[in-house]
DNA sequence: GTAACAGTTGAGCAACCATTCAACTATATG
DNA sequence: CATATAGTTGAATGGTTGCTCAACTGTTAC
């Protein structure tokens, strides 16, 4: 009959790993903040939505409405990615009477779009 | 008194849009698989954890439990994980007696990582 | 003033997801 | 054979998230 598990069982804390080869890659280890500010940056462009929004921006200054028509999709859900790429800052926006404009604001992640692009459409 | 909304009414179906801007981006938008298989991409690199593992395998060849005690965490989760990593075809694995070793199987993901790290780092 | 429209926002909901736990396989060792 | 270790896997769980709906703000036009 099996033991039941000990807590830390699955940790391997003392069992036989490259503590060489670990520790190099402990050293050369970004800080947490960049890990999680890498991945939170990734986590906007996961979705397709964002990124359909991302690439039309990429090619137009558009209102909220145009970007609705184009997806196909209603002003709310729109202006709620909106919001999540105006926190992130990679958009920027511009009012004109009750026109709210939206454009890129990071040259930085049209590179990062355009290097997935690439990955993926060499496949 | 407010009329209830009217279905459609958010859908900007003829309300006052660019139209031209409109056509022309939706012209160029790139078809549903590829923004589908972009953003999937990007999902996959929007977790820390997964972060963690990547940046690891980019610089050694690693064991599951290596990779577990490097981010202080179980090898469930970090098996689990890997599975994500191995579906999309970003690492591949080399079994030598019980230990199963972990390595990155593409190229293009380390530039896309690398594109990614110089956007957070530039900050 | 009212009506219409562009856009925002919060609540609610359903789907998704990362981790944990437990059980399992497989290999190595005695 | 039994035991220990490396790794995988399925179920359960708690947290997250994207969309919908309804209500709201603000601006333009009448």
């Amino acid at each position: 009959m099996k033991l039941r598990s000990v807590k830390g069982n699955d940790l391997c804390e003392v069992t036989s790993i490259n503590t060489e080869r670990v520790a190099s890659v402990r050293r050369r280890m970004k800080p947490e903040g960049t890990i999680h500010r890498l991945s939170e940056t990734f986590k906007v462009l996961g979705d397709p939505t964002r990124v359909k929004i991302i690439f039309a921006l990429s090619q137009e200054e558009l209102c909220v409405c145009d970007i609705a028509n184009l997806l196909g999709t209603t002003k709310s859900t729109v202006s709620h990615q909106l919001r999540i790429l105006r926190n992130m800052r990679l958009v920027k926006y511009r009012k004109e009477g009750k026109m709210v404009y939206y454009s890129l604001d990071d040259r930085h992640i049209e590179n990062l779009f355009d290097e997935g692009l690439r990955h993926v459409e060499e496949m």
